[in-house]
RNA sequence: GCGGAAGUGGCGGAACGGCAGACGCGCUAGCCUCAGGAGCUAGUUGGAGCAAUCCAGUGGGGGUUCAAAUCCCCCCUUCCGCACCA
């Protein structure tokens, strides 16, 4: 580099030499001391620890916290680099600016581990705590450090503990028998991702099988209305995330209606008498509920149908003359069900129970079915059949030929008008399934009632509230909403996870742990078999205990909570991450939550995202925080591929950050990640896309170590009136950027054109300094006396000021030595985002687009204040123009704002 | 099947109804250097032309508008989520 300038011969001509471009540095970038020592000097500064301060505005930018696997990859590592570019960003734009870190240290894959090579869970899961936590420094990430929290640490999981209590102090966390995968030859619970193709055993390949157990669960559903009715305050959430949670939450309005059954080979008491009063009617405690949310098409259910696992099943199979065979049928379709939800659909199969229901609305006797694709965990476990305006009851009813009857006019199926017209068909003789002329598929839309009795001529849904008020006036139903969503099973079989804190008492039964005595510490276990029941029943001196209440024996929970439950709340702790008495104090959260800005995989926009904003309802409730909804906006970010794969250890095509970091160093990194596609997006990685971010940063080190000496020190103030035409351009230029990387960071979130932007600015800058700025001594030579050089200083400084605050957010080792140079010597920390001017941006001069017949033909220069009128005669004056007006009609001519104008010919 | 998002050069992607392809990668030609992860200049949607310029062009087809990648309707493709939710 000094050759080069040595080349020049002269300073004042060396701009004009051809073909040689002199800018150059007299430093050498080494971006890898950089990173060191800018490290070095935040940690040692605590540059990014914070504290309450009511005076300032605060803004809380975290990223979903990590699972110490052991390794981030460059999929990771976007997430952290975008929250740390609005961390950086905030603090710069005046804020309080909260940015924490922390594990999420349970899970299986550590007892896994464990298992397969017998180093303790805790263990690795320090180590890999350690290692990553060294990686995301390297990246120069602006993490508050001293707030960093691990959910296996008891300090942490003690209030996940509180928080349980509390719960089920409120009757929100309760017991209840439900369903695990069990491994007969390991003699113990798998999780679902355990269980791998073909319904085996992940260790020994053994067929799983299901097995029914007593664990806890949050009762989610009692918020489940009002976890709904918050989406709509999610504005700053992706659409795609509340329309996933809308629909898994999956409230539905309908009815339950009871359908007494008859006894066995008896008529139902006064069957056939269409609008009787039917209470009472069936055999004693044999009413069949059903939910429906098409209460319309009633008159048209024409057999009922119960799921396998519905109750009165198991009663009418003794009852039946050949018990056996019944429970037999039943039994397989039992079991049949487990596998279909690991292998997809099922073909719909179901038999006939010979036992008769009354349908409460046409007094009509009708028969009871067992259905395969009837689910026991929705609704009743029992459905109406109506098959004339339901998919799947036509399907069945046309497997097994039942009746069909048309009970709703639509535009939707003209034929049926023609084929049912008249008034009810008795079920006898209704049309058997695929009859000609009748049905081809069940019709679901909305329309007018036929054969329904006094409903007749009705239209639904009107209708539908109005047969609602008459079941209830009749005693024979209600009104009732239903729900997708199901309480949230807690219970993990396993060791690495928070223990439940309760006590299982012989004499008193369920006893939870007294606050005082949290947390319950999870006991040293030693070896991990992967058999048995849960690894915790095995440590003895751990289970057996006293009773808080009686002080007799009794013996400790020894299952331990989900890890969700871990990550449902960790984001308040954040506020408060050391308090010893309470999960956090609630003047802390008051002032640093709701996150501002959280961001994280997509993957996470159901579960945890509402176990969160569960948690954050029911801890508004136990009165420790004053909001419903923990995160203002959210983003989801897209993962990073390689070779077009998500990148995964088994496939080998992990990206490490570390090997990156070492050739480019971790600005190159961080600007190359946010500028090859907007943050929510999934990219591609390429190497020769991050050594052109690489040389992107080699280009602004030159353009500002060479003029840093010549313009850096006490700076005069930016040029006015008395500016050339180029630096005016400088200036334009320098306040469309601040402005577009403004807005880019902060309102639109489109990282990379903020980064198109700078790259503009440098190239502006470029431009200026070959074109115009050659007055000014470059480094080491001799000053050239003249006037305006002050005022191109004053622009080029400016340039180079803004640039380089701006680029601190992405390229921050990079940013924070050149600010330096550029003489100022209080660091980044300091220093404000710049402000953008409007009446600098503006330009004296504008070109203007002359559209003929929409297809632009022609640029014309106008003053940037020019009326239409001008506007308009300056376009149809143009040489261009008037050829294509030439022997034509000029029918109007739109002047646009822009401007723009537009003429119509002919 | 239902729901959501998206289809733009060789590639990643720009363009909140107004100049399509900003910015970058790659590539081509030239220059510079002992060398360099370099650097510089010019070019890079397709087609026609020495050129000015013209024609076509944002998955396909219609429509609204002076003006559509952008708004509306239909169709095709891809990705993602839910998957018998009564």
């Amino acid at each position: 580099m000094a050759g080069q300038r040595e080349a020049s011969e002269q300073p004042s001509c060396r701009w004009a030499r051809e073909g040689t471009m002199s800018i150059s540095a007299m430093t050498d970038y080494k971006p890898q001391q950089l990173d060191k020592k800018w490290q070095q000097q935040w940690t040692s500064s605590n540059a990014f620890e914070v504290e309450v301060d009511a005076k300032r505005p605060k803004y809380y930018t975290l990223e979903m916290f990590a699972y110490p696997s052991g390794h981030a990859h460059v999929g990771h590592v976007r997430n952290y680099i975008i929250g740390d570019i609005m961390a950086r960003m905030k603090r710069m734009r005046g804020f309080n600016v909260l940015h924490p870190f922390g594990w999420d240290a349970f899970g299986l894959p550590a007892e896994n581990a464990a298992i397969k090579t017998g180093t303790h869970p805790e263990t690795s899961t320090l180590d890999n705590i350690a290692h990553m936590k060294g990686q995301l420094q390297r990246l120069g990430l602006s993490y508050a450090w001293q707030r960093e929290i691990a959910t296996c640490l008891p300090e942490y999981y003690k209030f996940n503990q509180w928080i349980f209590l509390k719960m089920f102090e409120r009757g929100l966390a309760y017991r209840k028998r439900s369903t695990v995968n069990w491994c007969p030859s390991c003699q113990t619970v798998l999780a679902n991702e355990q269980v791998i193709e073909g319904g085996v055993c992940w260790r020994c390949g053994t067929v799983v099988v299901s097995r029914d157990l007593e664990q806890w669960f949050f009762r989610i559903t009692a918020y489940a209305d009002e976890l709904l009715k918050g989406l709509d305050t999610l504005t700053e959430w992706p659409e795609k995330v509340v329309v996933m949670q809308r629909n898994w939450i999956g409230r539905s309005e309908g009815a339950r209606i009871r359908f007494p059954v008859a006894k066995s080979n008896e008529a139902v008491r006064g069957a056939g008498a269409p609008g009787m009063d039917v209470r009472g009617a069936g055999a004693p405690g044999m009413d069949i509920e059903i939910f429906t949310t098409r209460i319309d098409t009633i008159y048209g259910a024409t057999f009922v149908l119960l799921s396998p696992e519905h109750p009165l099943v198991d009663r009418f199979a003794s009852e039946s003359p050949d018990p056996q065979a019944f429970k037999d049928r039943v039994a397989k379709f039992r079991a049949l069900d487990r596998e279909a939800r690991l292998t997809g659909a099922i073909e719909k199969e179901g038999f006939d129970t010979g036992r008769k229901a009354l349908n409460p609305f046409t007094g009509e006797e009708v028969p009871i079915w067992i259905a395969n694709f009837v689910l026991a965990e929705y609704g009743t476990g029992a459905i109406m059949a109506v098959p004339a305006h339901d998919e799947r009851d036509f399907e069945f009813a046309r497997k097994y030929n039942l009746p069909i009857r048309i009970v709703v006019q639509s535009d939707e199926t003209p034929e049926i008008q023609t084929a049912e017209r008249g008034e009810g068909v008795p079920a006898k003789q209704d049309r058997g399934a695929g009859a000609p002329g009748v049905m081809n598929a069940a019709t679901t839309n909305y329309g007018r009632m036929v054969n329904s009795g006094p409903w007749n001529g009705k239209e639904a849904p009107a209708v539908i509230a109005e047969m609602i008020a008459d079941a209830e006036k009749r005693g024979i139903g209600t009104g009732e909403v239903q729900y997708r969503l199901k309480d949230w099973g807690i219970s993990r079989q396993r060791y690495w996870g928070t223990p439940i804190p309760v006590i299982h008492c012989e004499k008193d039964g369920v006893v939870p742990v007294p606050y005082k005595d949290l947390p319950v510490e999870l006991p040293k276990v030693t070896t991990f078999t992967g058999r048995g029941d849960s690894p915790l029943a095995q440590v003895a001196d751990w289970v057996n205990v006293k009773c808080p209440k009686c002080g007799g024996p009794a013996r400790r929970e020894t299952d331990t909570m989900d890890t969700f439950v871990d990550s449902s709340w960790y984001f308040l702790r954040f506020a408060d991450p050391h308090n010893k008495e309470m999960p956090f104090n609630p003047a802390a959260s008051a002032y640093w939550l709701p996150v501002d800005f959280y961001s994280g995989g997509v993957e996470h926009a159901i579960l945890h995202l509402l176990y969160s904003r569960f948690f954050t309802r029911v801890l508004r409730d136990v009165g420790l925080v004053n909001f419903d909804e923990p995160f203002k906006r959210l983003l989801t970010q897209g993962m990073v591929l390689k070779n077009g794969d998500v990148m995964s250890k088994s496939k080998g095509n992990v990206v490490d950050p570390d090997d990156m970091l070492q050739k480019y160093g971790a600005d190159a990194l961080r600007l190359y990640v946010m500028f090859v596609a907007p943050p929510e997006k999934e990219v591609e990685w390429t190497d020769t896309g991050l050594e052109g971010s690489f040389r992107f940063l080699l280009r602004v080190w030159r353009i500002v170590d060479h003029w840093a000496e010549t313009i850096g020190g006490e700076g005069v103030p930016a040029c006015g009136d008395d500016c050339t035409d180029a630096e005016r351009k400088l200036r334009r230029k320098t306040h469309d950027t601040i402005r577009r990387v403004t807005v880019d960071i902060e309102e639109r979130m489109h990282l990379n054109t903020a980064v198109s932007a700078l790259m503009e600015l440098v190239n502006a800058i470029y431009d200026f300094s070959e074109g115009t700025a050659h007055g000014i001594p470059a480094r080491g030579e001799p000053p050239v006396g003249r006037i305006e050089r002050t005022q191109t200083i004053a622009v080029l400084r400016e340039a180079m000021d803004a640039l380089v605050v701006m680029l601190s957010p992405f390229a921050p080792h990079t940013a924070e030595e050149l600010w330096h140079l550029l003489g100022h010597p209080e660091g980044l920390m300091k220093a404000q985002w710049p402000t953008f001017d409007p009446a600098v941006a503006k330009a004296e001069e504008v070109v203007v687009p002359v559209q003929i017949n929409g297809k632009v033909r022609a640029r014309v220069t106008a003053r940037v204040d020019a009326s239409e009128d001008e506007l308009r005669e300056l376009a149809l004056a143009d040489a261009t123009v008037k050829g294509h007006t030439a022997g034509k009609t000029i029918r109007k001519v739109v002047v646009a704002k822009g401007p723009l104008v537009s003429v119509v010919v002919q």
